[in-house]
DNA sequence: CGCATATCAGGCACACTGACATCC
DNA sequence: CGGATGTCAGTGGGCCTGATATGC
């Protein structure tokens, strides 16, 4: 009737979410100090790195909500970060591009972002960085094609 | 004036943001399943580990917010999980407890969360997965002693 | 017709802030 | 007094659901 011991010192969901938090507070630091939030830098480093895209195409490639596009998308575009244009081939797709302002902005968020990662991987030698890199890259890869 | 690359690919934190969506999806399923949530199970797995606690030692064991341990306790205390004393050598302490019933939820939770784990790291050999566990422990504790 | 797209309204879990009263 | 504790009210970003209108 022995009651079984937790060790959450072996579990990776326990270690994910503690981790979790640090990480979110990190970031969130960061891109507060170059202005805008997590669902910018992504929408922008999805155009900067696979080029234009419909919305919902952004959705995809960012593992975002189609209606959270749209509001990421009207504050971007408030500040002419990215442009909106219908595609003449198709009337119910919008276009979305970068602009250069845009693309200054997401440098700004990706240069805050490696501030806020060195803070996160500093107990750990570059090595084990790129192992740590590699091993989430695989666990990604395979969660997204799906 | 060429623009600087993206590689996104390389980037740990494109790739925990990316992946915290889906961690964050199947433990939320997970939990659903046997009713309760992430503070919860950060709680009642913080006081069966380390064992009772006041409710500011439980906010720093688990990484929360003061205000939200005391709603997340008013919840657990509700279903009889967890118990509030007040500290008779300290009059502004409650020391909360685990009961045999908060113990069996916990134990549930952990199941739910094993078969989590077990998608998310699906694509993972065990010897990768131990690799993948020493990382996080590392960067976690490193953290944690602020 | 079914299907995808863009949009809007709203909810929930999580992290945080500020304020307050209480007690050491 | 300063400092810690428990409590409450409210905010904001992130993830999701449902409904609607439009065009393929």
């Amino acid at each position: 009737m022995e009651e079984t011991p937790v060790r959450l010192a072996a579990k990776p969901s326990w270690l994910l979410t503690q981790l979790a938090v640090h990480a979110h507070r990190l970031a969130s630091e960061g891109f507060g100090e170059v202005g805008g939030r997590g669902y910018h830098y992504r929408i922008l480093a999805a155009l900067a790195e696979s080029g234009a895209a419909s919305q919902a195409e952004l959705g995809r490639r960012c593992t975002m909500d189609r209606s959270d596009v749209v509001a990421a998308l009207n504050e971007l575009a408030a500040d002419d970060l990215v442009e909106r244009a219908t595609d003449p081939h198709d009337r119910r797709r919008n276009i979305v591009t970068i602009t250069p302002a845009g693309r200054r902005r997401l440098r700004l968020m990706e240069q805050a972002l490696d501030r806020v990662q060195d803070d996160l991987l500093e107990p750990l030698p570059l090595e084990d960085r790129r192992t740590l890199t590699l091993l989430l890259t695989r666990l990604l890869t395979h969660h997204q094609r799906t």
